[in-house]
DNA sequence: AACAGCTTTGGGAGCGCTCCCAAAACCCTG
DNA sequence: CAGGGTTTTGGGAGCGCTCCCAAAGCTGTT
């Protein structure tokens, strides 16, 4: 059995409460007596019982983190795993725990969104690409709870996010291929249930608009963030003929190379072929591609960050970071 | 602020203690008190607080996943997300919650350890892939804390395990080149300081030995399980000519893949390859890899159920669980 | 109507901590 | 060295729950 507070005060021969003025670094404590009580935790390994901390402080020194239904399907992307190492990072430096919810249906986030919120295990929330018209914004905003969503969401003022600049970054992967003399560009859109499918999209629009380009709906196919989304939406942009085409992410323009190559066009020559992301594999890949870069990383601990001001009240209201994305040109825009 | 059980037992006019009984499933309430005190709970949405249930019980309805140090950099192959999933999933359905520790740095690693497990947040803990050196296992032994590793460990008896047959998979890969005719047969290990790396090329050295064929130390490199290391290794066994390569990960197939065509090699006409793992770019890749599948998902849910087993104290003493693995030929390996 | 034997209910104690208030110890100053 | 102020310490109360024991409410029997 693990030891207590009262028991360590025996052994220090000091009272429970000095034994937790110490622990907690209360300053009205005397050195000496501070010095005797570290060493005595050290000595037996104390570590004091985070429940019944919380109990009484009512906060869990817990964060959690949920990725609802419809991206779970998505999760082999490597864009999860690099959020959630940056969340995690942020989580260790700052002695915060992250408790992971992966919600794969709609009856299962209902249980486990009372279970987890209501129950008091968490101290704020992180949510991870949600598809607009997912309830669990609204819900979280109904239920007070501190949260941030990592992805912008228009549809209420009230919501924190962290976000990339995915309008901005679209722009310059676009504005890029029309500088290359490109007139014909096609896009692979995200999902547009998505933030970040509707603003890769907007930047194309904007980049395209600025030159007095006409946006064609015949060169736009929207896929779903996945390799055979891809590959899928560029088949039916094939029939277009583009001469380039920006595709809304990394993973996604693997499967566009593929059904690019499958129709006997070479890369860049026949097609130019610019992502968005720069995950590790768009360097690897042949030709490497070029692509915009957003710090994942950076977002996830840029969440952590706004997250913890929030629930630790050092910051108010909505906080809304963007963070800037960049342009990474290589071999498959035909630039190099 | 959330309801108290005082407050629901109030409205229900009956007893905390009956409340509590209702709550727990406890036979003997009245059926007709039970449903009123049900629809109140539902009602106002009644949620009891887990801190105060824990400091009761003793037990925390959730379990950690540890993944160690050295394995965070090769967080971005689709193996985690796949095997978080499956953790994730058995979660939700036995309604435990899952922590996530990543842990960077060696020192991080201790001050975690301690606060995690010590501080009483976990029923148990999931540990993925360590080192075979890796200090964790022999801490969690020694304070005797309820866990599973993902991954067999030989140096100590006591631990359960769950793991996918690599042995035996390895063997089948490398017996089925033999039986294509293949006598210079190279490999890609993992790395030797894991047990999935030792066990692959134990495999191998199996269905060499079986036939009675030299295992040749120039045939082998150490790779890392990423990309980049697939490709340095394979670049390492270029001067061995061999006829055809079993690369201990698809993920390093990738990139034996780039090396062997760098080198003006055609797959599998020249080499073929044959992968571990039958991750989904498996099958995407061209030409489309023959490789092992290891069930990673099931992995996952077979270690929850495991450990929720040793946890609850319906199984006991160290359980060893070894799901199997199967051949799946596509074309990397020249058999189709 | 009284009682035994059951089912059902209520309330006290306590889990390990923090917070507050009051008491004790110490430190000046005159 | 008394007295006031400050620093340091101890202990009670209480966070929201479960568990236990005893009391209350039933039932059926004599």
């Amino acid at each position: 059995m693990a030891y207590t507070l009262e028991e360590i005060a025996a052994l220090a021969g000091v009272s429970r409460s000095t034994v937790s003025r110490v622990i907690n670094d209360h300053p009205s404590v005397r050195a000496e007596v501070r010095d005797r009580v570290w060493q005595i935790i050290h000595q037996v390994g104390y570590q004091p019982h985070a429940a019944a901390r919380s109990l009484v402080t009512n906060r869990t020194q817990v964060i959690g983190l949920i990725i609802p239904q419809a991206v779970t399907t998505i999760f082999t992307d490597p864009f999860f795993p690099l959020l959630i190492r940056g969340i995690a990072d942020a989580c260790n430096t700052h002695r915060y725990h992250l408790m992971l919810s992966l919600f794969s249906s709609r009856t299962e986030q209902e249980s486990l969104y009372r279970r987890v919120l209501k129950g008091g295990y968490l101290d704020g929330v992180i949510v991870a690409s949600t598809m607009l018209d997912d309830p669990l914004i609204p819900r979280l905003l109904q239920d007070q709870a501190s949260f941030v969503s990592v992805g912008r969401y228009p549809p209420d003022e009230r919501v924190s996010y962290v976000d990339a600049d995915n309008v901005g970054g679209a722009r310059m992967a676009v504005e890029h291929l029309l500088r290359l003399g490109h007139r014909r560009i096609a896009i692979v859109t995200g999902p547009l249930g998505m933030m970040a499918g509707q603003d890769r999209l907007e930047g194309y629009r904007q980049a395209l608009e600025s030159r007095g380009l006409p946006v064609e709906e015949a060169l736009m196919a929207e896929g779903d963030f996945t390799e055979s989304g891809g590959w899928m939406a560029m088949q039916r942009l094939l029939s277009q003929k583009p001469t380039a085409v920006f595709v809304a992410s990394d993973t996604m323009a693997i499967g566009a190379i593929k059904a690019l190559r499958e129709a006997g066009l070479r890369i860049p020559d026949d097609v130019a072929v610019v992502g968005f992301d720069d995950l590790p594999a768009a360097s690897i890949v042949e030709p490497a591609l070029t692509t915009v870069r957003q710090p994942i990383e950076r977002l996830g601990a840029t969440a952590v960050d706004v997250l913890l001001g929030l629930v630790e009240q050092r910051t108010e209201g909505p906080q809304k970071v963007v963070l800037p994305t960049e342009l990474v040109i290589r071999a498959s825009c035909g630039a190099m």
